[in-house]
DNA sequence: TCCTAAACGAGACGGTACGTCCTGTCTTTGT
DNA sequence: ACAAAGACAGGACGTACCGTCTCGTTTAGGA
């Protein structure tokens, strides 16, 4: 996904400028740590410096290629969890919507932690908020629109349905439970959602 | 709102011991100054030593009344937007809801990044998640259940539809909009929102 | 010796304000810190946060109190070594210097490796050196301008004896030694040393 | 004077292989760089880095050919100062040592700065104080040495004379009066502490 | 003329210590 | 007994340099 680095000096693709280059060993270590150290401590607790005790690495080798922690955890995430959700493509919107959906329900609630700790950090920091809404929620809101858009060429929804309205209703509730924990993604939850999505996609 | 304190010794009510009484100046001006800083730097740079030096008050005073600054926060806030939005009960679900959705999301907009900078420390403290969970989104919902109860009754919902879901319906897009700042709590947000639970809670 | 400090508020002296008063059980084990590790390992290796690990002590109550490494050493050994040289007084200039200039170097040879680290750091730093030269430099200065000035009197000197150079020549090849380490500061030298002083001052 | 070298490799001189042979170009520029910076902001703040980017060559050509920062220093010194001071041989004592200090203090109260930090360097480390106390005191030792045992021999001075101390007395007040600034190296003290070096020789 | 080898600039690397900031607790005096 | 003041232990921050290590490039002989 390649969030955007500092790119310290070197304009990050062509001339690949003299110096030494950057150490993949080192990134692969960083990212690895912090993955190993969310998993135990949780991102409260997680810091620049038990990162970089775990990966072996200078605190500046992170400070050079991220602004700040969550950068790190962001693109830790975004490295684990590479393999995208397939875009599905059933012919019928109803179908397409349960697929994306659950998968990324599945998927969310796996992470859930990680997930809260990056929307949490969003609040806190105009800069990371940017860089989370682009590289992340907005790509994500893409493919729903995809679907809908569709759904919407087909005649399944209305000619003037309100797309980012309907791709709220995908994932506002989503977040909603997530960060307030006072209800799983399951399979109700999944189909009672899409149901209402199409239900309120039918109205002008 | 009364947020939980540490009721440091006295009982809070009957025995009013020895000693000097609680200072209410104390009180409103830490109130007071959270308030003013998260206006001027924002949430990330609120500290418990800065709301002390703004306030002329010992940080002890705080910690003896709140356990976390974002207690501090969440009573800042309920104090500030004291008055609760009223339960409309205008006799039609539509009505109410409309009403009621309106007036959060006007609300919501204005305080919106007070309530991002809670949503998040929620993510961040388990302990201070319950205490917003309880006496802040339990509130919140149990509102919305009543109206739609209501609705149920007078046969405008499905007898079996699924009032969990129908207000994460409600609060879901909304919050989702607030932390993500990707489009506005308006009109037709509001009316578009409502619709949808409406026509979600048609169905079976 | 009361090497200036930052005086952090309180005005020191006085009106002993509010707040809880400095620890003089912290300022004794950040002395004692300084010196064990000083004897250990050398002032090269010396850090703050040795002596604050060391000393059971938060960093900052090392920089609350000195401004600098140097500062702290400089109290730690003034405070060790608190027993002044006796000023002697055998009505004899020869008797006079021989004492001083003997106690003086017997003293001087043993905490050397500290004496050379503060004399390389009044080098290093403008500010510590004002502090060094007037707290310690100048102390010991006077006291040997004392001795000659009595021997002036006594008609043992010249009447118009240039005594700053005589202190230097007191002073002079004794540090000289010390940093360059090429000889001792034994017996020989001491005598060798008064007597060159006095020759000296016997000239116009 | 030929600070001691790694020497990379090659033997220095003799079979010159080869491989690029020392650019003479970058060897000026980091001498140059080295005084500029020892002249605008003084030894604390001189770091490697700095003189490699002021120099505009890598850290590695400083570390290839230089052990440590104050070696350099000392090279720049040296080759700065380069002119050896003559040895002088008027016929007689007096003569000969008025033009040896004289010339000595011109020079060193000049290059005061950095005769200090190379001073407080030597205390800090070891190995340059080594190199420094052969390269540079004791090669200046070795004039005054000749220049005093001319002096014996024509029997201005005691044949037991100790001139260790007499040499100690000569650089001792110099150097004393260089670090603690607490006076001038002028013509008045050249004078008095050659006299006195005479006056102390004289005795046995 | 090419080949080999060392020195070059650049700059990333693992580290260490820095000096600052904030937390939550404590210990005073003052009311 | 509470409040303001402010020192305390602790711990993470982000920065500055250290001395080492690759890189790609340059500059000499020697083949």
């Amino acid at each position: 996904m390649a969030t955007t680095r500092k790119t310290p000096k070197t304009e990050r693709a062509g001339r690949r400028g003299a110096g030494r280059p950057r150490s993949e060993q080192s990134r692969r270590a960083i990212l690895n740590a912090t993955l190993a150290l969310l998993e135990s401590d949780g991102y409260r607790k997680l810091t620049v410096e038990a990162i970089a005790a775990r990966a072996g690495v200078g605190k500046q080798t992170i400070y050079r290629w991220w602004r700040r922690k969550a950068d790190v955890v962001l693109e830790a995430w975004t490295d684990a969890a590479a393999k995208r959700i397939p875009e599905p493509d059933t012919g019928e919107l109803a179908g397409d919507l349960a697929l994306f959906v659950g998968e990324t329900c599945r998927r969310a609630e796996q992470s859930a932690p990680l997930l809260c700790a990056l929307m949490a950090e969003a609040q806190l920091d105009e800069d990371f908020s940017d860089r989370f809404g682009h590289a992340f929620i907005a790509v994500r809101r893409a493919v729903v629109r995809r679907i809908l858009e569709r759904g919407v060429q087909r005649g399944e929804l209305a000619e003037q349905a309100d797309l980012e309205l309907l791709i709220d209703l995908v994932y506002g509730p989503m977040w909603y439970r997530l960060l307030n924990r006072h209800g799983a993604l399951d399979r109700a939850f999944v189909e009672r959602v899409c149901s209402a999505v199409i239900a309120a996609g039918r109205l002008l």
